[in-house]
RNA sequence: GCCCGGGUGGCGGAAUGGCAGACGCUCAGGACUUAAAAUCCUGUGACCGUUUUCGGUCGUGCGGGUUCGACUCCCGCCCCGGGCACCA
């Protein structure tokens, strides 16, 4: 046989792969079934590196280990296409996002062909495909179609409220008649109750873009791309109402597989706070304000709203804000400058805030704010204290009002000390009467009449009881969560399935109306002004439509301007999110070509519903919020409408760990080029074009602040001292050793294809595999896959031979033992035989590590057992085939197109070896019968015996005390005890 | 600031209460070769003694504790990485 030459036996297997279907799931079937996804890729145009395999691999080693089990695997691939960087490229180079998208689609695909992974390619999905968001924008109606009964604690349709309004079950919360409403009234009214909702809502425009950015999509008040500035505005918005589900999605994280980290980051994200909402009057207003200290009620010496608060709301027909400053108002209250009225400051301070953005307001926490001229009544204590407006009290949560307690919170006590308000104790510590304010621990209520000398946790809970009985305010749990703004002014996404009538409501296209595609258009940029793109598509954007079904809740056709029942609208504008798509990719897996239904209820019910939802999902740990949380959110609520059975999607998610460049050497060194000790170098680097243009890091001298440059230091000169890296020239010079991010601009990027070019995917594959531990962070090294390239070279020479190396394989067939065609004779026949015997042992050895390694994903230890078997294969005369099978057989996840090939040339079969069963371990097989069992004396250890595994406590105590060495070691002290664990160890404890 | 995760040879890592350093990389020596590469074999935590076979001491971020026995469990601290951050 040749030498072992991956680029001579990859690209046939994949072939043959592809065209035999060798990886197609059953969509239903007997087997039980094991869903195994990854997270679709953006398709960008730098095509993949070297992070995207690494979770890829884990998943085809599950895929293929459970197939081999017996299951019917689920293992799909698709592209989550929709988004800006397509759009922007389209853009520049004046070429549409949907070609491309195609061309990077095709891109991705065959990098991700080239790498042997065993996807059911017959099940790729394309979130920008027509025939995809078609469904996307069903369940858009379905969001829409959808409300949530906080009674029944889930969501509901449209027409069962309706159906309580009918009847009278329900009454609209002002009080007015259902009966009474006008069909436009009663249509606004359940617009207030669907899970997706209009909103006039303040977001990131950035008019050089011409778009409306996400949050993280802004750095320091500047877009992430090209660096222009953002500002805050007021915009119409489609809003999911996800804080619906809030305790839902809180409550489901403790039913999944993740781990604790993830869960820990989705709580926090929600942010469950338990507390008090109190009613406290405002002339005839009332105000509410949300806390989670109720028992500091009677310390709360004035109130704060956001600046956007509805009663400081100056537009307002009759603003309840004063037109003059009430007497005595302190300068300092009415604003800087002082202002001549509190409307005149309020309008002031209004500006100021929308003017900063999101990012100031986190990064500046100095306390600003002003008196509104407002009074509101204490009820606890009927006092009478100032209301200010300030932006550290932020609209979006809670009521967007606060009681301020300055004495026990360390924000109001700031606030308070900038405006000389009072400062009162109303809880102490348990063993002090006088401590230092604010004072935010728990402790034992005092000054506060109705609770007096009840620790925090009881005077809290018998202030609600109070509250209640007085009807002064009740219990309240208040989410960190917010709405989820769902619309875009882009044109790359998809288009809402919605109309707007003239009447200013809504409607949802009816089923029969979608896919509502994407209108084609040669002029997709940004218009300059607020309006989205798809607004130059005026043929597109005006319809006529015929309203069908329900009077409150009516479906819209599409239809001839002329036609019976015609009205005039205008299509929703805005595009979806690219997180739309990627909410329910899963399930279109299931069943892609489905054009009646999302996916047939039968097929989804096999693979959802037991054991419940996707079976392993694996990704990066960028998604751990907010592409986990939506998709969880759709999927409750499409388990609530009752298409889909599974209550959560993913029941066991992993993070795959970054994968960093090859480690760096970084040497500074001054103006004049004398180089200079990390340890006098600013920790804080910072990026600069160098003489040659190329970007360098700049930092600074600690001891006199010069100006200091990097240059990178060829790693063989330097040398490892402990923690710190030297110049092997001058090793009083120390240089900075790390691994980097891998980035375009670093040029520490590693191409897939290169590897693949020079060492074959399934070394790629293997390293990928054998640096770390999964969920770790890693850096990568070209070393290191010449290592497990070198072992799949040696398994190849081992079973396949080389011409160096000819092919020891034999092989017993009738009892008979046969190298190719040859008999054995009879000496040799008898050492085969022993060498077979030998190999027993290790062998069912390496069936069990690996397979128990399979399971709990720890592959970097499955890959070295099975380096240990294999480094076992040298020195045999003759290498038995059924056990070299079995080996192949356990390497075949791992290195697919070498098992493949193996099996091949140990077999003859043209059969995949994926279709061969996971071999069995025999547990006797696993354990030796006799150990050399290390003694210990005070657990240190002393020597060792050879003993049987079945060998009787005391006896195996009599032959330890009878070893020269131990004896020698005890040197005749007394014995006060031994301890004996079974074939591991032996501990002789003894005096001193 | 709060909340998580982690700290083991020159490097990636293994061992989850029982022989610390599996496996791989690196490096060194040897074999093959005219030579080199590739490949194969041997060695490779530090220190000390014998100076060869062998033996000893120390050693899992630091300091305490529990235990016959601790990388592993408990308490306190230091450092690194990640997440959240005016959320009332």
């Amino acid at each position: 046989m040749a030498a072992y030459n991956p680029a001579s036996i990859e690209p046939k297997w994949q072939k043959f792969w592809l065209d035999n279907h060798i990886f197609a799931a059953e969509s239903i079937s007997d087997r039980p079934k094991y869903y195994v996804l990854d997270m679709f890729p953006y398709p960008s145009g730098e095509g993949l590196h070297v992070g995207h395999p690494e979770g890829y691999t884990a998943t085809d080693i599950v895929a293929r280990y459970k197939r081999a089990c017996g299951f019917n695997v689920m293992h799909p691939m698709g592209w989550d296409a929709f988004g800006l960087p397509a759009e922007q490229y389209a853009i520049k180079t004046d070429t549409h996002p949907s070609v491309v998208t195609r061309k990077n689609i095709q891109r991705f695909k065959s990098q991700l062909q080239s790498i042997g992974f065993s996807y059911d390619w017959q099940r790729q999905v394309d979130t920008t495909d027509p025939q995809y968001y078609r469904w996307t924008q069903w369940i858009f109606t379905i969001l829409y179609d959808t409300w949530f009964d906080d009674q029944k604690n889930c969501g509901r349709p449209m027409a069962d409220l309706i159906e309580e309004f009918n009847t009278g079950q329900r009454k609209p919360a002002d009080g007015t008649s259902w009966q009474a409403m006008s069909e436009v009234a009663k249509r606004q009214l359940l617009e207030s109750y669907r899970l997706a909702y209009q909103l006039e809502a303040p977001v990131n425009w950035c008019p050089a873009l011409g778009t409306v950015l996400a949050n993280e999509e802004v750095i320091d008040g500047r877009s992430e791309v090209g660096g222009f500035p953002v500002e805050r505005r007021p915009m119409r918005q489609w809003m999911l109402r996800i804080t619906a589900y809030a305790q839902r999605l809180l409550d489901g994280l403790s039913t999944l597989e993740w781990s604790e980290s993830l869960k820990l980051m989705q709580r926090n994200w929600i942010g469950e706070s338990q507390g008090a909402k109190v009613k406290f009057a405002v002339g005839d207003a009332v105000l509410e304000v949300f806390t989670t200290r109720p028992d500091t009620l009677f310390g709360a010496t004035y109130m704060v709203l956001a600046p956007e608060h509805p009663l400081v709301n100056l537009t307002a027909d009759k603003s309840s804000v004063p037109v003059a400053w009430p007497p005595e108002t302190p300068l300092a209250w009415r604003g800087e400058p002082p202002a001549a009225s509190p409307r005149a400051a309020v309008d002031a301070y209004q500006r100021a805030t929308a003017a900063r953005s999101e990012r100031q307001r986190q990064e500046d926490t100095r306390k600003t704010g002003v008196f509104t001229g407002l009074f509101a009544v204490n009820p606890v204590n009927s006092e009478r204290i100032p209301v200010f407006i300030s932006d550290y009290v932020l609209a979006g949560y809670g009521t967007g009002a606060i009681m301020a307690v300055p004495g026990h919170d360390d924000r109001d006590f700031e606030f308070a000390s900038k405006f000389q308000l009072p400062i009162r104790a109303v809880v102490r510590r348990p063993d002090q009467t006088n401590m230092p304010l604010p004072m935010t621990d728990p402790g034992i209520a005092c000054h506060s009449p109705w609770i007096d000398g009840l620790p925090t946790g009881e005077a809290k809970e018998k202030m609600c009881q109070l509250l209640e009985e007085k009807q002064f305010g009740q219990r309240q749990i208040t989410y960190r969560l917010r709405d989820w703004l769902f619309s875009r002014q882009r044109y790359w996404g998809e288009p809402f399935p919605i109309v707007h009538l003239a009447d200013g409501t809504t409607v949802a296209l009816a089923e029969s109306e979608l896919p509502l595609r994407l209108p084609e258009m040669s002029d997709f940029k940004p218009t300059q002004t607020i309006e989205p793109p798809l607004s130059k598509a005026q043929h597109w954007r005006d319809v006529h439509v015929r309203l069908i079904g329900l009077g409150e809740n009516p479906k819209a056709e599409v239809v001839a301007a002329g036609a019976p029942g015609a009205v005039p609208a205008r299509r929703e504008l805005n595009t979806m999110p690219q997180w739309a798509g990627s909410c329910w990719y899963y399930l279109r897996y299931l069943d892609p070509q489905n054009a009646e239904c999302f996916c047939d209820p039968s097929i989804e019910k096999y693979w959802l519903s037991h054991p419940a939802g996707v079976d392993l999902y694996v990704g990066g740990a960028e998604h751990a919020v907010l592409h986990l949380l939506y998709s969880r959110f759709w999927h409750q609520v499409l388990f609530d409408r009752g298409y889909v059975s599974s209550p959560e999607p993913f029941r066991k998610l992993v993070n795959q760990g970054l994968i960093l460049g090859e480690a760096e050497y970084t040497l500074f060194s001054d103006d004049v080029g004398n180089p200079v000790s990390i340890i006098d170098v600013h920790p804080d680097w910072q990026s600069a074009p160098g003489p040659d243009g190329k970007m360098r890091f700049v930092s600074r001298r600690l001891s006199d602040g010069k100006e200091l440059y990097a240059s990178p230091v060829d790693p063989d000169a330097v040398e490892r001292r402990g923690d710190v890296a030297v110049l092997k020239a001058s090793p009083e010079i120390r240089v900075d050793a790390r691994s980097f991010k891998m980035s375009k601009s670093r040029g520490n990027v590693v191409n897939p294809d290169d590897v693949i070019r020079d060492y074959g995917a399934d070394a790629l594959r293997l390293f990928e595999m054998f640096m770390g531990p999964l969920e770790q962070v890693k850096p990568w090294s070209m070393a290191g896959v010449e290592g497990v390239y070198r072992f799949l070279g040696r398994v190849w020479r081992h079973i396949a031979g080389t011409p160096d190396f000819p092919s020891r394989i034999v092989l017993e067939r009738d009892g008979h033992l046969y190298r190719g065609e040859a008999e054995l004779g009879e000496a040799e026949s008898r050492l085969a035989r022993e060498e077979r015997e030998s190999l027993l042992r290790p062998l069912h050895r390496t069936i069990r590590k690996v397979t128990l390694d399979i399971d709990r994903l720890s592959f970097n230890t499955a890959i070295s057992a099975m380096m240990e078997f294999n480094n076992l294969l040298g020195k045999p005369a003759t290498l038995d085939r059924d056990q070299m099978l079995t080996f192949v057989r356990l390497l075949e996840p791992f290195a697919p197109h070498m098992a493949e090939e193996l099996h091949q040339l140990l077999t003859g079969s043209n059969e995949s070896i994926s279709r061969l069963p996971w071999p069995n371990c025999d547990e006797a097989l696993c354990a030796d019968d006799a150990v050399d069992l290390p003694v210990q004396i005070n657990g240190k250890l002393a020597g060792r015996v050879m003993i049987d595994l079945n060998l009787a406590d005391a006896e195996v105590l009599k032959r330890a005390l009878a070893d020269a060495q131990i004896q020698a070691r005890l040197a005749g002290r007394p014995m006060k005890k031994h301890v004996y664990v079974k074939g591991r160890m032996l501990n002789l404890v003894v005096q001193g």
